[in-house]
DNA sequence: GTCGCTTGGATTGTGGACAATTCTAGACAC
DNA sequence: GTGTCTAGAATTGTCCACAATCCAAGCGAC
């Protein structure tokens, strides 16, 4: 569904991509068409269709006339995007409980012993790349593309919010208890307990994302008022 | 999210945006950047941006050095939104029911009425209209943004389906019955029961989808073997 | 000091020109 | 007839120039 442009059309939007989810734009940062053309050696035609591109993609926000800014999305959005992927990706646990098959089932396997071995070593950074990867390797098993692609874009939007819920003191345990619980749901074939139990594990992740936010605007709050 | 652009620039999108979604370019129909250009009165910087967009938005395929075309959603990618629309507007329902009004459910029993008029007068067009400004007054209710703007665009990319599901037989009637008990649970803000009743109301449109598909498919079949 | 106006600089929006690529049709060999 | 090759046309990709718009600083009136 990411279609794609000419050959550096399609360079200038993944290096523009990269710069932002990698953070090396910061948020609500101007992006200026000019410095850009200058910054990935193209013409402002080209940076601008990228732009138009990574604008409806909600990566980037462009005012008509005033140019394009890193897009910031607030706590509330943040809040709003984890919802939906929870929404979707139980619809995804479902649908591959009834198309997994053994070797599935034991990449999945691998994936777990691996994130094990990251949270006896404390290494929140490696279990988070990993819980990518294990999320996304249940998406392709339930092979659908639609709501795949929706949750790629979302995850790029959200992933500054990541270390909010991962770093949080004892989630690391947790999270893998859940996953395993997802494993075995989906090892059984059994749609219904494969879509609870990641319903299940996502609602956590919301409410841990809410309270760490809760508790972060109340500091800011002290700290304004300690004035 | 939709991203504003220039007037001009905004207003060709529009245009072309229409036209697809209207039908009046066929599906798989190759649009030629200068025949748009000359079509809308605008140069093809401006029609290529519009294009750029479409893209992303799933209403328009891009391939490199090979122009755009309509896009022509599979049966197989219909069902795909459909089942993604379920999960989404299961959601919303649940979160509308926190926050509906006493007004809101005035609105929604508006519509509910007009629908049963409609059903009265067999007149499957005008339901089609009027359920789609019930599912979004919905949408509003919950005020859930993210969600809201994928079911939007999901919307465009799946609208020649809709006709499919509406006009089978007896389902007109089966499908207020269904938007009655969304609408009771709802004034009842009862979270559970509104998410149940809106995912009990979308999985049939999705098995309707689905029958409608496979007889369609069988009948082609018969005919090709017929020759 | 604040408000409103004007003006110049910076930036975006749009059209057109040219290069690069793909597609089409005809010629030719077999 | 089939396949391959090669112009030439059609179309897309990119850069550039100019117009339109926005923004900030300076200026004057009160």
């Amino acid at each position: 569904m990411t279609g794609p442009d000419t050959d550096r059309g399609v360079a200038v939007y993944r290096a523009l991509r990269e710069h932002i989810v990698r953070g090396r734009f910061q948020p609500n940062e101007r992006l200026v068409e000019a410095d850009l053309a200058e910054l990935l050696g193209a013409g402002r035609t080209t940076i601008r269709a990228a732009l138009v591109r990574l604008d409806q993609e909600g990566l980037v926000q462009r005012l008509p006339n005033r140019g394009a800014r890193v897009r910031l999305v607030s706590d509330r959005e943040a809040l709003e995007i984890e919802q939906v992927r929870s929404a979707l990706e139980a619809l995804l646990a479902r649908q591959a409980a009834r198309r997994v098959t053994a070797r599935d089932v034991a990449g999945l396997r691998a994936d777990i012993a691996r994130m094990r071995a990251r949270v006896a070593e404390a290494d929140p950074l490696g279990y988070s790349e990993l819980n990518a990867s294990f999320h996304q390797r249940i998406w392709s098993i339930a092979g659908n593309q639609v709501a795949t692609s929706l949750l790629s874009t979302l995850k790029s939007q959200s992933i500054r919010f990541q270390y909010r819920t991962i770093l949080q003191p004892g989630r690391l345990q947790r999270s893998l208890e859940e996953h395993e619980a997802i494993v075995e749901a989906l090892a059984a074939r059994d749609p219904e307990a494969s879509q609870t139990a990641m319903r299940v594990h996502l609602q956590h992740v919301v409410h841990t994302l809410e309270s760490a936010i809760a508790r972060q605007n109340a500091q800011s709050v002290r700290r304004t008022a300690g004035r």
